[in-house]
DNA sequence: GTGAAAGCGCTAACAC
DNA sequence: GTGTTAGCGCTTTCAC
């Protein structure tokens, strides 16, 4: 491999001195070196394909220029949106990013949080699925900027971003029961991811506002949110309460469960049931009968975890809210009907 | 920020040289140094929390444990798994991952390596799509590993892994010759594109080895691999021949167009006409018909570049073979039968 | 077996 | 306006 260009070699071609080099090729500096030394430096960077060593420009300056992404999974669909997202504002700005899976794991993601540290990223991304992440709280103790997405982080004084989980269940919720729905379950997320908690919260919260009981309603927790689960639950929702009308579930893929429950049990969605997701995932729009589901903006998301992050390192952490919440959007197509009972 | 400690710390509180320090932490040199000095050192670091600096060690190495991963687009949904097959290899091995997205545009491509080399990378693994990718080839040359995924480099030695989308074709082919097609289109993806060139190209050699007239065969080629592309094709398709009974198409997005074309038209699948696709992306099994397909290994193919990248890193490039050809597998659903005329 | 010194490529404080 | 010097944290050659 041809050994690239350093300042040294631009120094001996035009007889200047490194630091001078550096200067000139320096925008900040330009102005106190004279005109046609900085000309003669560039020409001679330029012919020489002179590319600045950022490992080195690192060293000194104690800044990688490279921030973190820590998570779950990339392969968990709404996780790519998000890192284009990251990707959207930190690349204009010279960072790059190492992104790293945790797979929900806590000695895994201290590894990971340790890897990256001794690469000295200089802020991190932490996509949260878990409610608990006392490692990354740790870590922004001692001082390396830090911003969560999809996670509230109470222990700390962490800037965090969500998205409007609240006002996504209360409008979905809203739409059944406008519907006529009154035999509303939940099939619930896991309540340790923290989306699952949140929207479960939700839904106690906004059936409350409606005079539900709380011990009238009926909640499956899920273990994960997968469709196997959401079959399982809905399974048990209806066994339970066969007077349900509606599902109300905690995302799509418990939601497409469900209706692969109900389908295979000659229950019509949505004739005979309705059911909701959340996440407006990829491809949703192809699947009978279409599910009717919460739009969240990933891409945004991440982009605006990013902005929080530039403007910490930056130096103006003070600019950046504790608390940044993301609107939602309803997604209507075909999973919603008015109940049975009340059509005739 | 608390400053981290490093090897002048504990040289200082041992009351040893640093490169003292610096030898008894290397497991490769630990040998030559006196037992108890190794572990007063061990214990201090330990004590200390020292993490060494990678960036210094780069620096001083020239070796930066990163390499760059250049895919296309992270949201198309195959590369979330090759990008984890990788990761499967690189971690263990101590090489962090950047990973850029292309976006397919070829000035951003080489905007992103220049990137990627001026942060030091000490290999790429570059999945294209593009079927011309002169930027990496000029990069290989100038002596930089660089393996490529789903692409074959014919111009430059660089070692390839790719999927073996001849067997595929072939495999999806007689499938629909031995339910008794014979009017079998072909829905072509872009043929800039590498995957959409490479199965066109094997389209046209079993159907050639079938005895089929090429100039008889119905090609139509799409612009993009996306949905609406494959109902403007099908459509196409079938006024052009409408006594095709059965089309293959170059991937799955295709042939949900396809799909979605003939129902809307009123022709059903598989009852009136046949579609196949291509890569088996997740959730097909949700979408009606079911669509049968070709299954490729992706997190395989990732995992199989990174070993081979790998193996060149670590200075054995003579043992990598230059093309590296993964098997592919049937994956049947319910979008083949017997075509109308053979039926009754 | 350990210390001293040099240097990876860069920036920055200080001279003049 | 430019040169000198020092140093970021580490590894490595060369002494002893």
């Amino acid at each position: 491999m041809t050994r690239r260009t350093t300042l040294k070699d631009i120094a001996r071609e035009t007889g200047v001195h490194v630091s001078t080099v550096s200067r000139a090729l320096d925008p900040q500096k330009r102005g106190s070196i004279t005109e046609e030394v900085v000309d003669k430096i560039r020409e001679a960077a330029e012919r020489l394909d002179y590319r600045p060593n950022r490992i080195a420009f690192s060293l000194r300056k104690q800044k990688s220029m490279t921030i973190g992404v820590m998570i779950p999974d990339i392969t968990n669909m709404i996780f790519p949106a998000i890192v284009r997202g990251i990707e959207s504002v930190m690349e204009p700005l010279g960072y790059a990013a190492i992104i790293v899976n945790t797979d929900g794991n806590s000695d895994r993601e201290k590894r990971l949080i340790e890897t990256l540290q001794d690469r000295g990223v200089d802020g991190i991304i932490h996509t949260a699925v878990l409610r608990s992440a006392p490692n990354i709280v740790e870590v922004a103790h001692q001082g390396l900027p830090v911003v969560t997405l999809n996670r509230k982080v109470e222990e700390a004084d962490i800037p965090y971003v969500i998205n409007d989980e609240e006002a996504g269940i209360r409008q979905i919720f809203e739409l059944l029961y406008q519907a006529g729905h009154r035999n509303i379950a939940h099939l619930s997320g896991p309540p340790d991811l923290s989306t699952g908690l949140l929207r479960q919260q939700a839904f106690l919260a906004v059936t409350a506002d409606y005079g539900m009981a709380r011990d009238d309603l009926v909640i499956e927790e899920a273990d994960r949110f997968e469709e196997a689960e959401g079959r399982r639950c809905t399974q048990a929702i209806l066994s339970r309460a066969p007077e349900t009308t509606a599902v109300l579930c905690a995302n799509d893929r418990l939601a497409l469960g469900a209706i692969d429950h109900c389908t295979r049990t000659g229950v019509k969605c949505p004739a005979d049931i309705s059911i909701t997701g959340f996440n407006d995932m990829a491809f949703l729009d192809l699947i009978p009968p279409g599910l009717t589901t919460v739009r969240i903006e990933q891409f945004e998301a991440g982009a605006q975890a990013a902005r929080l992050l530039a403007k910490i390192l930056d130096g103006h952490a003070d600019q950046v809210p504790r608390e940044t919440v993301l609107p939602v959007s309803l997604k209507i197509r075909n999973s919603v009907a008015v109940p049975r009972a009340s059509k005739s």
